[in-house]
This record gives structure tokens, sequence and C-alpha cells, in this order.
DNA sequence: TCTCAAAATGCAAACCTTTGCAGGAATGGA
DNA sequence: TCCATTCCTGCAAAGGTTTGCATTTTGAGA
């Protein structure tokens, strides 16, 4: 940043005033052709680049985007992020990265030091603990505009992307049960995380409309979503004296979490015990068995989100209604669910 | 960024210079404690907020960290970047991520418009494909600090923080040979890698210390890094006439395609070809068999480049040698190359 | 009441760029 | 030669903040 030349030295060293050469650099029609030859060569020569900062300034406007998610490490949001950036790039946006660690605090941390920072925009995946949007409504009052993807902030007024969550569980639970499974139990996620919830209503409904009674031994709860988070909860489902012929896991973590803990109790998988997950993790196609799933457009729903975020940013004072996308998800059928 | 309130509403409203409303803010013994009081009183009722571009066009200092990177879907750099992002954050700089998908061209494009965005450093991992460095460089002349990591750029006039891959690599075959494996065949990464080079090279040298002969047919190379690239290489290892007893792949996502082709096969691992990854990717304990591997430092990378380049950034004029930090590797052994 | 130092505040420049408006130079025609 | 255009160019303000220096205000002491 030290040795940038501006547009003052381009001007003082032609002995011309720095509007002109201003003018000149953007090819305006006022400017002699001799002029502006005489500038623009200078420019390339001295490697002039126009200084962002002050534009921003000028404009208020900043061309970063602030992003924050709960954690980059998992491919579910690192793959919604190179959606995001994909549409970022290409407009001369920038993203600011910034992970809440599934923290309501961190979350709110981030907001503030992205808005001071002045980001144009905001793309949230709020975290388990927040229940409160407060913090979220401050943007609007601030007017800038903000995108929720994936966990749903119910409530809350603001453009949203999110995933047919319920739709996805019906599809798991259905294609369980067309394997003939009877038992099907659920690995569910963090209580109060909207999109867990809608997984588990859709297991509840998708068992109901089969006549198939709800026993509430066969749910159990998983604190994360990591593989290891699975690992217990799997364990008090294969304690229970009827133990249940399918598991329905709340993401694929969990689902590989379980598998290992059935191939060390030498249960066979799907003949004794079938398995989805959710997500389509890469790593689901190459784990043993391999991983039935529903897949998850995130590379979509994050091109989705950021083009609805620089569209409202473009146009900031235009009353409209909120958007609200619902993406569909879909059955991935692999070895961990097919009955021979 | 609209309705934001600035110094100037401040003063305009208590009929005083922004000056003073500006040494109020920062507790400037020159001011009186009444006006002190006053200032901060409105100033907290508003929700007075810092122009931070008006500030870093002042100071020239952007707070932001260009952060430059092959990809973001894989553990390994999201893990390093998580790493950059726990020392950044409490020191109030912001990380702008920017993703090369190997590509030497998009790479260069990353560098000028964080450059042009003013970032006031960059952390950078390089492509497979850059060979030329004049980015780089420009980087140096331009006054503006650079710390690569993981990735070497031989030659390169920079910080660096690396691993010792070549160590890693020692260890991996060490570790195989002292389980009585006989034929090792390597699953080498990308050429002109430098990373991939030195495993490479810690492998045959091993071998070489061990008085085991080299045989070029047990090298063979990958495309990328992904699961899927380590089937191909894997088939191609099986068809040999005489098949290896132990396969080192250069990273945890060969190795993991590799597993999933010799489970097809139905050749026992480790029993009858033992294996070993690289990076302790999260999913290696999980796979089946679980993956014996090196374990890459990444977090730690991630931190240490971070701090050094604040250091360069906050001492920017100081004459100093460039640091070369190399990190050790671990072994970790798994079921994978545990013959019993 | 006046003086003077000390205390408190304000002015203006700097960071870099854009742009409306004013003004100067050049050119054409009479 | 002079006037009226047209063509170029420059001034200054704006965006928000900090800070050296100048200026005003305050209060004490004479």
């Amino acid at each position: 940043m030290s040795g940038s030349v501006t547009i003052i030295d381009l001007a003082r060293e032609l002995k011309i005033s720095p509007s002109t050469v201003s003018r000149a650099l953007r090819d305006h029609p006022a400017i002699k052709d001799q002029t502006k030859v005489m500038v623009q060569e200078l420019a390339k020569k001295l490697g002039y680049q126009p200084n962002a900062l002050a534009l921003s300034l000028l404009y208020r406007k900043t061309n970063n985007i602030g992003i924050i998610v709960p954690e980059i490490t998992s491919y579910f949001f690192s793959s919604i992020i190179c959606g995001i950036q994909d549409v970022l790039d290409p407009e001369g946006q920038h993203a600011v990265i910034s992970q809440s660690n599934e923290s309501y605090e961190t979350e709110k941390r981030g907001i503030d030091t992205l808005l001071s920072s002045r980001v144009d925009g905001f793309l949230i995946s709020s975290t388990f603990d927040t229940t409160d949007y407060s913090h979220f409504e401050k943007l609007r009052q601030n007017n800038i505009p903000l995108v929720v993807f994936d966990r749903d902030c119910e409530g809350l007024q603001a453009d949203k992307v999110l995933v047919d969550d319920y739709d996805g569980a019906c599809q798991a639970v259905e294609h369980l049960i067309s394997m003939g499974c009877k038992r099907i139990a659920h690995i569910a996620g963090p209580k109060n995380l909207s999109i867990a919830e809608h997984r588990k209503n859709g297991y509840i409904d998708t068992l109901k409309k089969h006549n198939i009674e709800i026993d509430e031994d066969l749910i159990v709860q998983s604190q994360f979503f990591q593989m290891e988070d699975g690992i217990e909860p799997a364990k008090r489902l294969l304690k229970l004296k009827e133990k249940p012929d399918a598991i329905f896991a709340v993401n694929d973590g969990i689902a590989i979490g379980t598998l290992s803990v059935l191939r060390e109790s030498n249960i066979r998988v799907p003949e004794e015990i079938a398995v989805i997950g959710f997500d389509n993790d890469p790593f689901s196609s190459f784990s043993y068995p391999s991983l039935s799933t529903i897949d998850q457009p995130t590379y979509e729903m994050g091109m989705l989100a950021a083009r609805i975020l620089l569209k409202a940013i473009s146009s900031p004072d235009e009353e409209r209604e909120f958007r609200h996308e619902v993406l569909k998800p879909e059955l991935v059928v692999r070895d961990s669910s097919r009955r021979k």
C-alpha cells in the first residue's frame, strides 16, 4: 500500500489537475484525445491502481459482503461459500468470512465488526443458540440487506434461501419403508435448530402416514453434527431391547459415526439395520458401506443467496416483498439402505 | 450504511466542532470531562460507529488480510483458515478469502483484485501450476507483506510456514517397513507441486536407506487430491504382475479412494495390502478400515502464518530476514497398516 | 478591573477520488 | 479585429476521521 501511486501523482507529473486525470482515465468526452493518451500511458507506466478505499468512502459502498457461518470446515458450508463466491467474484464483490462456531455471542460480535467495517450486505446462517433476532433486525434498521440461508430464523423479516428439510426427511423415510423397514429410528439434531426440527417432523409424519406407531425410544438426539457425535446416540439405540431395523440420521456426519458403531458391533448394514444420512457429503459415497443420503443443493443455495443479496444491494429503497426460496433436496440411494 | 451517524452529526447536534467530538470519544486529556460525558452519551444514544473506511483511508490500513487458497472445501485448507482467523479476529483483522481453484490465472487475478481493494497483507498457498512468481514479487515491490504457507515457492523471497513433508513421508514408509512390508507402492501427487515432490523423495530415500530397490512400476501418479482421484491410480497398481503389499498415498483423499478399490477387489487391508495416507483428515478415523496417516498441524500452521504476517505488517520498514518455519508432522497408526 | 497562564476548543490539512459548475483558451464567422 | 461559440480544463466540495497548531475561553491572582 505504501508505494502506491495516486491520481495526484499523475497530475503533478503531467502538470495538469487531478480532475483532468480522473476524467482522462475514465474516458470522459470533454477531454482532449491527446491528453487522454498522455495520461493513460503514464498511468500504465507507473502502474496506477485506483484507491478502492477512497471510492468506497465516496460512493458509500465497499463491495465487501459479510458472510457468517457456524463453521467453514464442513463440506456443507464450504460448498455453499463456493457458490456464493462464484457469484460475487465476477461482480467485483469480495467475501469477508466470519465463523460463529455455533455461538450466539460470537455471531453477534461478528455482525458488529463486519458492520463497522462497512460491508454492503450480509449472508448469514445462524447458530444453534440464536433464538433472539434483534441483531438481525438491527441490520434492517440500518438499511443493510440480509439474506438468511439454510437455517431459518422463524419470524424474522428477511430474504431467505432454504432447503425443504421436511420433504427431504419424508423422502428418506419413505425410502426406508419401501425397503421393508418396520422399526425406523431417528438420530435427531440439536434442539431449537429449525432444520433439525423439520427433519424430525418429516420423519414422524411419514411414519404416521404409513400407520407406523411413533416409538419415542427410537428417537435419540445428537449434540452436534460431526462424525464422533454420532457414536453415542447410535450406541444408545443398540442398547434398546427391541433394536431398530433402520436408522435415519440427521446428517451424514452422524450417519458415518453410526456406521462405525454398527461395524464394531458386527451388525450387518443394510441387512440388519439400514442407514441413511442427509447432506450428500463427498465422504458418503466412500464410506463402507456407501451411505444412502439426501442430497442438498448447497452450491446452488449459495449462488441463489448471493444473487438475491446483490439485487437487494443494487436497488436499495425499492419496496418489495422478502423472497422466500425453498430448494428441493433429492434422495440418493447407496448400499447402506439397499436391501438385496 | 445509509442511516449511519457520523461524528459530524454529533457535532452539529451538540453545537461543537467535529474535532472536539473526535477527541472526546477517544478520551483526549485536553477535553473537559463535562464535554466528554455529553458527547459519549449522545454517541451511545444515537448508536455512533466510527466509519472504518475513513480511518482506513487516513491511516492507509484496511485491517483486511487477503487469503488465497486453491480451494476451501477440503478440511486441510479450511482448518488452516480456522487457525488464521483465530489469530486475526482478536486483532480486529478481517479475512478476505479468495479461491484459486488450482488455476494460476485465477490466482493472479485474485492478487490483483485484493490488491486494489487494499488488503494489508497476503497469506497464500499457491496452485499446482504456479511456477512463475512474478505476481508474488510484485507484492514485495509494493511493500505488501506476504506469507506463503504449506506449498513452498522455491526461490521466492518471502516468509514461509511449511510442513516437513519429506520427514512425514519418511515416517510413513519407515512405519510400513517396520510392519514387515516389502513391496511398498506410492501414489504420488501432481508433478511440480513441491509438497508432492518432497513426499515422493521421502518415500524413495527411505526405501534406499533400507536397501530396498526402487521399482518405478510401484510409483503411480494421481491428478488431484480428491477421493475419486485415487481410484484410477489404485487400479493401475492392482494390475501389476507383482502386486504391492503396501500403498503410501500422497494424501488421505487418495488413500480413501484406494481403500474403496481394494474393498471392491476383495483385498484384505492391511493383511494383503497395508495403506497409509497423509493429512489426518477427520474422515480418516471413520473409514473402513480406519486409515493410518501422517497428521499435519494445519491449525497451527494457519496461526503461525497469521502471526508472522501481522508482525510484518506492524513493523513495515524493518530490515529483517525472511522467516522459514518448518512444522513437524506426526505418524498416526490405525487399522489400515496394523499387522496383527 | 486587568493580565496572563492554563485549559478547552476549533481550524484546516491530509488520506484519494469523482463531478457539477465556472472559467479560460481556441476557433470560427462577421 | 472582435464577438460568440465550442472545447477543455480546473476549482471546490463531498465522503468521515484524526491531529498539529492556532485561537478562544476560563479562572486566578494582582
